[in-house]
DNA sequence: GTATCATATGAACAGATAAACATATGAGAG
DNA sequence: CTCTCATATGTTTATCTGTTCATATGATAC
């Protein structure tokens, strides 16, 4: 896979050590990156922010992000799967809302860093 | 693009105007997606995470995490351009670490997520 | 029952992306 | 200068992902 030319270690092994001692387990690292990879869109951060100050159904906001309803409905879907947003039928319309602060935090997070 | 069905908001109208007001720039939601997108890969993630220790040199980068050369360079340029690792260089080394904290913040914040 | 509306779902297509491979650059040693 | 090593880069390929289109479901109204 990789070429072992480099047979030496070039910072100190104890160092190199303690990084590999404090590395969370593969499957964490993999989970971690799954999460962030589904604040990665933009049609997502936008349902998400969109829901920051309340409930809304589908149909509102596909015409907030100005984006199809199918799209949408996709997207939630994908939320949902990953308990990022959880939802409320009511008659035809089913609303939408952040299961919870977390979602805020990462995102508000996230906002920080591009505005600084 | 989409159907015209929906003609009225299910939600108060002050509600969702207020929805709209609040939403960051369009730009800027683009910018956060691409921001999280960057996260979203468990070879990159596994590389923030070992800069969370100490700075590293390529070569220690690709033994630690059991990933070519050539992938942890290709991912180191996707960071650095991005602005989350910088890089310094030292004879035929180049050693990378965190540009800032916000990473590891933003990080954290997502491990925290996975773990509750 | 039928019609209509809100939402969901499945399939197909297009664009993005990460890895592998081959090769290039650039620095130190000799 | 040449050789070697650490790193970078360009290209190709396989996979993944988001949207669109068509269609299905499920609820209300009539």
């Amino acid at each position: 896979m990789e070429h072992e030319k480099c047979e030496y270690l070039c910072v100190h092994e104890d160092t190199v050590k303690k990084v590999i001692n404090d590395m969370p387990e593969e499957e964490k690292l993999y989970d971690l990156a799954e999460l962030f990879k589904i604040f990665g869109d933009s049609t997502r951060i936008k349902i998400l922010y969109a829901l920051f100050e309340a409930e809304l159904c589908v149909c509102d906001i596909a015409q907030l992000l100005n984006v199809s309803q199918t799209a949408v409905s996709h997207q939630l879907r994908v939320l949902k799967t990953n308990k990022l947003v959880k939802c409320r039928k009511e008659g035809k319309n089913v609303f939408y809302s952040l299961s919870d602060d977390h979602v805020c935090s990462i995102i508000n997070q996230g906002m920080d860093h591009i505005n600084e």
